[in-house]
DNA sequence: AACTATATTAAACGCTCGTTTAATTGCAAG
DNA sequence: CTTGCAATTAAACGAGCGTTTAATATAGTT
């Protein structure tokens, strides 16, 4: 009993980055067992098989993604230009700019991008409240009600914005080569350009978006 | 003599649209010879292995990416913002939005965002050209100069939304349920929508780009 | 101390994969 | 007809993978 949770431990501890740096596929179980210190059997004895530890793992990342970088609560005492660009600022840094993204975060990203069967409830249960919170911030800076299509075109636009200096980072890198643009690309200014991007965005397809057939 | 070209095109023919399916790791060399119609070892006869295979798959990818769907030449006769709506219209339809793209612009876009050691200068041969014509058309929406940083973050904001639709879309189709966005999503009216979005964004950023620090 | 359920271990199983081998075919040149 | 070379084939190789097995070790109970 004292070593099952210890063994149990020692592999979720283990298996976390692991899966998160190689991907499903890529993450083997004799690579986790050997950084788990733990026999390779021990991980279908206490989870079954590869897919069920992930799912754990998957569980866990969703339940509590640590790293403290929760947005800040969306009431009205704040400008909701402000609220738009820590949103961006938070979702960035969870992203990994600047820094390495913890693995739990990875684990749901690379889920969200290319979600198993299994996993897509998991990432809809963490993002959903996310995104409807950013919908929100959305209303205020659009001042008007939107139709629900305007509203996920405006939320997807924000966050396609974010995303893309994630995904494509290799690509970015590869274009952004200048070293005029030093610092260009850090979190704090990125944020910026993003939200002032997003709110003139939000605002001036406003009248156009009326005349938008859906 | 008549032969050799014949298998080796038809290792060609059958392997790049389940390279572009299956993505380079999961497409295994058994699957394209049956595919082919050939023998399982012909495919090393001509190739070398399967990574040269990948490889010169990848290079016709990039000379001839069928599909006419090139962009528009950028010239000062046409309105500026009309140029945008057509880049992001043809960037949205190469991305498959609408219908399935060919394999040419998958294998691409797969190296786009996981760029393998010897593909990664295939792709920047590719996709720099058609970024920098975007960057040029976002000069002109801004009227005015910009700093190298300030336009390739407008361009990554236009390439990141559009991008989204392609890379989120199990997310998108998630969050997207509701009925009454029949449509919305439709490849001419999101165009639409991130044309006007990101001319107001372009425009309305410039302001407060003279504040930000880089 | 003997028993029992649980935990750990080394080894092997069965499968898929990319690749290689060695034999055979087809065909044009001498 | 025979020689020689390119092309094709069936078969196997060897490595890596997830998983299973069967034996052993450990600890709690009576």
């Amino acid at each position: 009993m004292t070593n099952e949770a210890n063994t149990r431990q020692k592999i979720l501890s283990a298996a976390g980055p692991i899966f998160a740096k190689r991907g499903y596929q890529k993450a083997t179980v004799r690579d986790i067992s050997v950084a788990a210190g733990v026999n390779l059997a021990s991980i279908n004895y206490y989870f079954g098989d590869k897919s069920k530890l992930y799912l754990e793992l998957l569980r866990q990342a969703r339940d509590h993604q640590g790293g403290g970088l929760d947005f800040p609560p969306v009431d009205g005492s704040i400008d909701a230009e402000e609220l738009l660009e820590r949103f961006v600022t938070v979702l960035l840094r969870k992203l990994g700019l600047g820094e390495e993204p913890n693995w739990q975060m990875k684990l749901l990203v690379n889920e969200f991008l290319a979600p198993s069967e299994a996993g897509r409830q998991i990432v809809e249960e963490y993002f959903a409240p996310y995104f409807e919170s950013l919908l929100t911030i959305i209303d205020r800076i659009a001042g008007r009600t939107l139709s629900r299509a305007e509203r996920l075109r405006r939320g997807f636009s924000v966050i396609g914005q974010c995303l893309h200096y994630r995904l494509a980072s290799p690509i970015i890198s590869m274009l952004a080569w200048q070293e005029e643009s030093e610092g260009a690309f850090d979190v704090e200014p990125l944020a910026r350009h993003i939200a002032a991007f997003s709110v003139a965005g939000i605002r001036g397809s406003l009248e156009s978006a009326t005349n938008v057939r859906q």
